[in-house]
DNA sequence: AGGCTATCTTGACGGTGTCAAGACTCAAAG
DNA sequence: CTTTGAGTCTTGACACCGTCAAGATAGCCT
């Protein structure tokens, strides 16, 4: 029986799960460049083409990965104290700072999540599809909400709102994490900035 | 002589000209990732390592044609009329549609040139970082002029506040560049609201 | 003419994703 | 208990990739 501890794997236990484990291993050590099948199915000690019973192919793969990412930044949100204090502008704050550590932290996730390879070339799992959108809508949802109590300019609308400054913090994550702002310090007064920004449309 | 037309071609013409220029077809038509290259050089009409003679590696080829696109993005923004007009809503506007454009009317390059792997993967060249550089703070001067003007908020910064609205920018073109956002209408609102979002911090 | 160097070529190696065909294992049906 | 059949894993093969190494070629300078 040896490790095996589940029903649903016959000859290693539960491939799929092991497999996912290793890929994010994997991701942090090598980035998304360096995952390659061949790799993750040798650490994972079984033969090249042992996933493929698992996953259609690699896109498939790095979708379920992806698609844990979606659901840890949904919980991310959740977590968030947001509206909850009487300063809409110290959530927002707090929250600014929470999404960008979400990203800098683990930035090769992010990169998965977000990136080019899943969205656009491969196309994208329907059950990534699904579990983006409802981080998205979660994250629009709140921030709306914040929106909503304030006087905003004439046309301007809530989810609009929200989704611009969405814009706002990805555009800021990508810059970071991709390498094209490289001081710290520098993107931390920006990120200030940003928030100013934000608060600025309420009054 | 054939196609001899300058001096540093010996026995093709100018290849290091006709690869680039080649590269930039391919990447129009297969994209950033079906861009190899053996396809290159086999469509250049010359065998696989040729290129080698004239750019380091795959990576020094890419940085090359990603610094025609931040010369032609810093040419974009010194078209574009910004302050001119005596009505600044109308000049950001004009030039947010002008990114916009720059960067969803060849999405590839736009892909190319802000992508992870030339800025992480593979070290950029320093000619890259220079030219690219160069348009970074062409922009942010241009920006920063706008805000120069209006009664900023307490503690902001026109720099910093320039640099906030191109993440939002940049943030907003790869929503849409990498296929998050597929709606084209709803995006026109969201860079609405960015507008929106930008012109509120100046009163 | 001789030599030098820039240029271009072919051969080879290790890496990739994945199609095809076989081998093994286990649960259920006869 | 035996047979079947689906689920699981394996090896072999193919086409593609970037690039190191070594050789062939072409044009300029002395």
């Amino acid at each position: 029986m040896a490790t095996h501890q589940d029903k649903p794997g016959y000859h290693h236990g539960d491939l799929r799960a092991a497999l996912l484990r290793e890929a994010d291993q994997l991701l942090r050590e090598d980035g998304i460049g360096g995952m390659s099948l061949r790799k993750l199915a040798e650490r994972t000690g079984v033969s090249r083409m042992a996933p493929y019973h698992h996953f259609r192919d690699k896109n498939a793969l790095l979708s379920a990965l992806a698609e844990e990412g979606f659901r840890d930044l949904k919980a991310m949100i959740d977590n968030a104290r947001l509206g909850t204090g009487n300063d809409p502008a110290e959530g927002l704050r707090d929250f600014v700072r929470d999404y960008l550590r979400f990203a800098t932290d683990h930035p090769e996730r992010y990169e998965l999540m977000f990136g080019r390879p899943l969205w656009k070339s491969g196309e994208p799992t329907d059950a990534l599809r699904d579990t983006a959108f409802a981080a998205f809508r979660h994250y629009a949802d709140r921030i709306a909400g914040l929106f909503q109590n304030g006087t905003l300019p004439e046309g301007s609308k809530p989810l609009r709102l929200a989704q611009a400054s969405w814009a706002t913090l990805h555009g800021l994550c990508k810059l970071l994490n991709d390498g094209i702002y490289v001081d710290r310090q520098d993107m931390e007064e920006v990120s200030e900035e940003a928030v100013r920004l934000m608060l600025a449309v309420l009054r």
